[in-house]
DNA sequence: GCGACGATTTAGATCGATCTAAATCAGTTG
DNA sequence: CAACTGATTTAGATCGATCTAAATCGTCGC
């Protein structure tokens, strides 16, 4: 009923040509700004879409042009603060180019994220910013290029053969650990979580390389639990057993975020019996109690390099595979302190 | 030149017809999931399809068959994770609908929204979620239902001739202050801020009402700054001066952070000299020390909500206006104890 | 053996804009 | 005044699937 109503009084490109008396040509050239027409038949045409209320039907033009002004973002994960951020970048590009974004959510399978990506190149979209989930095959990518359909990986890469936008992980891990160095601290752990993918990777390397390189314990890596909650419960892993630390180096801020609230139930004080430092710097950090200290990663202007990337390659396709790798930035702030000794029983090393 | 050979190289639905030997329209039933073709004409369209590689294009379908499989949603802010959860629940019914979303963010401003609904009407969306920006005009609504164009209004409402999924705010209020009112207080506070629409004068209404029926003074309601660490500083608004509260209701969760941040820089423990009641219980209020006692609303079952609205009159054009209206819920944790009396000062009043 | 009937299949028009190649027009030029 | 510009405009084919209405096929009853 309503749709028909709908189809039946929608006023196409063929009425607006009637009604200014041009052909359809000439109001295809008006709609795309094209300066082959006259001024005075463009405001001609202009007027009639005004007064008939015309609607420009991109799926029309899409079928016939190949293009759809349309790109899509696949991410693992919505709900991580971070990945927002990341969105919001992306979306301010987008939108300024006058494209949409068909969001969708992979969950970090890879399984989904095959339907997902085949779903989005039935819908036609002119290109896609992935941030491939873990365990992503090469292959995957590879087969995108088979496709034509241009791709930038974000955050995470499979593969060195096509655009990426990430973080100098190593950067910020080595700015990390240096200022706990500086600061006193010997005995300083990673806590990491989630899946396994090239920023995890980077992220273990270079805390590895940052201790090493100070001449620290590299292998003081553990693992928490993936939930928030449970990271709290976790908080003990680093405070009691032989293995005590006086500082922590988080994966990422919602890591930071649970230890810190973990260590406040077993009575610790942050910035002063142990220090702590975040990763990523998300809104979160700066309104934490002590403020914490944490590597800001600028989620907001990688998805805005990424979503530039993939315009110009929009715009020149033959284009070699470009790097945009942002440099992070330690925010120094109340977790971290000196070190003030074996405040919590920790144990003497020589050297 | 490569997207010239992306297209040359498309197999089309003609092909496949053609490699079945079948007919276009047959082919076409079989995509489909006609059950007018035999079982194995099927098998074998589909076995070509496969061997060809073929790839539905949807842009094709949508302009003869009207309908894009696609929705628009359009919220005013990407980084509350209020919102960030709001759209997992919305994407998880979308997507297990075969339908994708195209996603766009108003910053909650009308002129901006306007813009960006006639965007997603050119792109042909099947449906809107909208969460109108604050200072919507009830005409825009009506404009829309004017397109046919289905829509759902989430969190917010500016007409009821529409379908709406939100939250019983008022019952949420009343919750939270009667469960300060059964701690003991009398002072208390609502902290709100952010732009004036329908869910931040119910929360009013119900804050003012709740405390009416408890004797309480309504009014006592105060506004603090947008940005979170701007709302830590306000936190003295609350402690100092004639007006001393002993107790806050929160407008959401971020006020909550914020107050809690402020406070603790005062010198005020949470949980003990003062009562702090959250709005939403998004994910971090767990993860807060203490704890964060909220409201929660639920966004990701009323974004599940609002989606299956949208589905049902994308079915049914015809169905009266409903109203999902989710029931909140109180989970106290430990941020709100026990009124001690005047630790802070608090001025005794008679009554 | 013929018309009827249910089950399948199909030709051809159609959705609404864009593209190509050619037509039209006003103004110059020799 | 015919030929030649450059600037505008246009007819008609086209993108790839869907829809309508009609054709085909095998079978069944009489």
């Amino acid at each position: 009923m309503l749709s028909e109503g709908r189809k039946k009084n929608r006023v196409t490109l063929l009425d607006v040509a009637r009604h200014a008396s041009v052909s359809r040509a000439t109001a295809s050239l008006v709609i795309r700004k094209s300066p082959l027409v006259s001024t005075e038949t463009r405001a001609k045409v202009e007027a009639v879409m005004q007064e008939l209320g015309y609607v420009y039907n991109m799926g029309a033009a899409r079928l016939r042009a190949d293009r759809s002004l349309t790109i899509g973002v696949v991410i693992p994960n919505l709900v991580n603060p971070f990945f927002t951020e990341l969105l919001a970048g992306i979306d301010r590009i987008i939108d300024a180019a006058g494209m949409v974004v068909i969001l969708v959510n992979s969950g970090d399978l890879v399984a989904r994220q095959e339907t997902l990506l085949t779903r989005m190149r039935e819908h036609g979209v002119d290109g896609i910013i992935l941030c491939p989930a873990a365990e992503t095959e090469m292959s995957l990518v590879e087969k995108m290029v088979e496709w034509d359909l241009p791709l930038v990986q974000v955050l995470r890469r499979v593969t060195d053969d096509c655009d990426y936008a990430g973080v100098d992980y190593a950067f910020g891990m080595r700015q990390a650990v240096d200022h706990l160095a500086e600061l006193g601290h010997r005995d300083i752990a990673f806590a990491l979580h989630g899946p396994i993918h090239s920023a995890y990777q980077e992220r273990i390397d270079g805390f590895r390389d940052a201790m090493e390189a100070r001449g620290l314990d590299p292998e003081n890596v553990i693992r928490v639990p993936h939930q928030i909650a449970a990271i709290a419960e976790a908080a003990g892993l680093f405070t009691e057993g032989s293995r005590r630390s006086s500082a922590v180096v988080c994966f990422n801020d919602v890591v930071a975020l649970g230890l810190s609230a973990g260590l406040y139930d077993l009575g610790i004080s942050i910035g002063r019996d142990f220090s702590l430092v975040g990763f990523d710097d998300v809104a979160d950090a700066e309104a934490m109690r002590p403020r914490l200290t944490s590597v800001a990663t600028f989620p907001e202007a990688i998805g805005e390099g990424a979503a530039k990337l993939l315009l110009d390659r929009l715009a020149q396709p033959d284009l070699a595979p470009r790097k945009l790798v942002n440099a992070p930035q330690l925010h120094i702030r109340q977790s971290s302190a000196i070190w003030r000794g074996s405040s919590l029983g920790r144990r003497q090393e020589s050297g």
